[in-house]
RNA sequence: GUGGCCGUAGCUCAGUUGGUUAGAGCGCCAGGUUGUGAUCCUGGAUGUCGGGGGUUCGAGUCCCCUCGGUCACCCCA
């Protein structure tokens, strides 16, 4: 029978065993990130809406994809699109002493034509920095991204890097680049012909054959980046070679959202089609604060997808779901009582334990034990208890019921 | 937001030019065999054929609308 009620469109219900997945991957992000001293902030996932406007008011996010709502109060709500300009906030808000270091797990919201890695809530792991514009801080958030790919078991993801200059030389190479760009008008696509004045730099982005010749000899903004963001984005190339990171230039790497300023980057796992290969990105966007109405303090963050990471593992074979969330399994033919026990007893003393209930047949117990993952069995019968490898066929031990505790430990160490 | 394809049991799908009580495999449940463990055997339950409307003597099969998925564009994570 069909359901009545089904997930909202664009969203998905994440159940085991690729919630293990998600679990397994939001741990380990979590282990590299406080390892490096960033601290965990919850935030609200939504904002008032013109939090979000910040974003850019050409951007496409801000345009059309906002998930935006009126509050019984009146207030005009965004279900946040962006971990970035929230975070701001309430940088703004709270003043905690810099550099803040932070990082967070969160869904995010666009409202957009779902399909395949595109969702309209999808999650992401971020990590944001504020109040320093040392470019160390550039190759450490970058190396920490890169990494957790590389543990993940990925190896096709490749970082791109470019530097999008800040308020000091980016408006005048705009002008130029705009300049360059009407006298070539008549052969851009439809689509961006109209947009020169707009958002000059979203040209150099288009895919279509039409801008992609006609901006080919188009000036760069890498060359034109002023002494102090050339110097910057010169140690910070320095940086990632120094601590291995390999990447790649790209001049014409432009992001979806206006507050970047110098160094900007994404990950692109070539496993996948290109329609949704971008696994994460980021970049520095030192007027965001100040945007917001803070003091003027530097920042610099990234997102990455989890559906999309994810996505990319199942096309490298790679990170495959954990099996299980147990190490022992508790079989009991007499009722459950000495199940309920022993798995209580088990997990009193740190042992990771699940039973049958209901008081199933042996067999239908066996099969769920299996199932379980766990490595071992306990087999609670009237003749006595034993415990039997669940990973591979082997001898049964026999164990008197008070042992039960001390053997499993023994034998799972 | 625009366009193409798709929507049959929990899952993967089959259902011939529209024709009687809609099928398979897997899974699930019960039982049996294997000297109590994924094998094997027997039996069993489950579908308003995504939803609504229409054409027809008759629609899972045709038409319209709608919801959802998927792919492309767009954009991104």
């Amino acid at each position: 029978m069909a359901p009545k009620f089904t997930a909202p469109k664009g969203t998905l219900d994440v159940l085991a065993p690729q919630s293990r997945r998600y679990g397994a991957l939001i741990a380990r992000y979590a282990a590299r990130v406080s390892a490096a001293g960033y601290e965990l902030v919850v935030l609200p996932m939504f904002e008032d809406v013109d939090v979000f406007l910040r974003l850019g008011e050409s951007t496409d996010v801000v345009r059309k994809e906002m998930y935006d709502f009126e509050d019984k109060g009146g207030r005009h709500i965004a279900l946040k699109p962006d971990g970035t300009a929230p975070v701001a906030r309430a940088f703004v808000e709270h003043r905690p002493t810099t550099p803040w270091k932070v990082w967070y797990v969160t869904p995010k919201f666009r409202y957009e034509r779902p399909q395949k890695g595109r969702y309209r809530q999808h999650h992401e792991l971020g990590l944001e920095v504020l109040g320093s514009d040392d470019p160390d801080l550039d190759v450490e958030v970058i190396a920490l991204a890169a990494g957790l790919y590389a543990d993940l078991g990925l190896r096709r993801v490749v970082l791109k890097v470019t530097s999008l200059g800040d308020g000091a030389c980016r408006p005048g190479y705009r002008d130029q680049l705009q300049q360059y760009l009407d006298t070539r008008r008549v052969e851009l696509c439809d689509e961006h012909r109209d947009r020169v004045a707009d958002n000059p730099m979203r040209v150099l982005d288009c895919k279509r054959a039409a801008c992609i010749s006609a901006t080919a000899d188009a000036p760069r903004l890498l060359d034109h980046l002023c002494a102090e963001c050339e110097a910057h984005f010169g140690r910070v190339r320095a940086g990632l070679d120094a601590v291995g990171v390999r990447y790649e230039i790209d001049p014409k790497l432009v992001r979806g959202l206006d507050y970047y300023t110098r160094t900007t980057f994404e990950f692109a796992a070539e496993a996948m089609d290109a329609a949704q290969n971008g696994a994460g990105g980021g970049g520095r966007y030192d007027g965001l604060v100040e945007s917001l109405g803070g003091p003027a303090t530097p920042g610099i963050g990234f997102g990455l997808g989890i559906e999309r990471i994810l996505l990319a593992c199942d096309a490298e074979g790679a990170f495959p779901a954990p099996e299980g969330i147990v190490d022992v399994f508790v079989v009991d033919t007499m009722g459950g009582e000495a199940a309920r026990d022993v798995s209580d007893e088990l997990r009193r003393a740190g042992v990771s334990a699940d039973r049958a209930f209901d008081n199933r047949p042996f067999k239908k117990q066996m099969t769920a034990a299996l199932r379980s993952g766990a490595r071992l069995a306990v087999v609670i019968e009237p003749d006595g208890v034993q415990l039997r490898t669940l990973t591979e066929k082997g001898e049964p031990e026999t164990v008197s019921r008070d042992a039960i505790t001390d053997a499993v430990r023994k034998r799972l160490s």
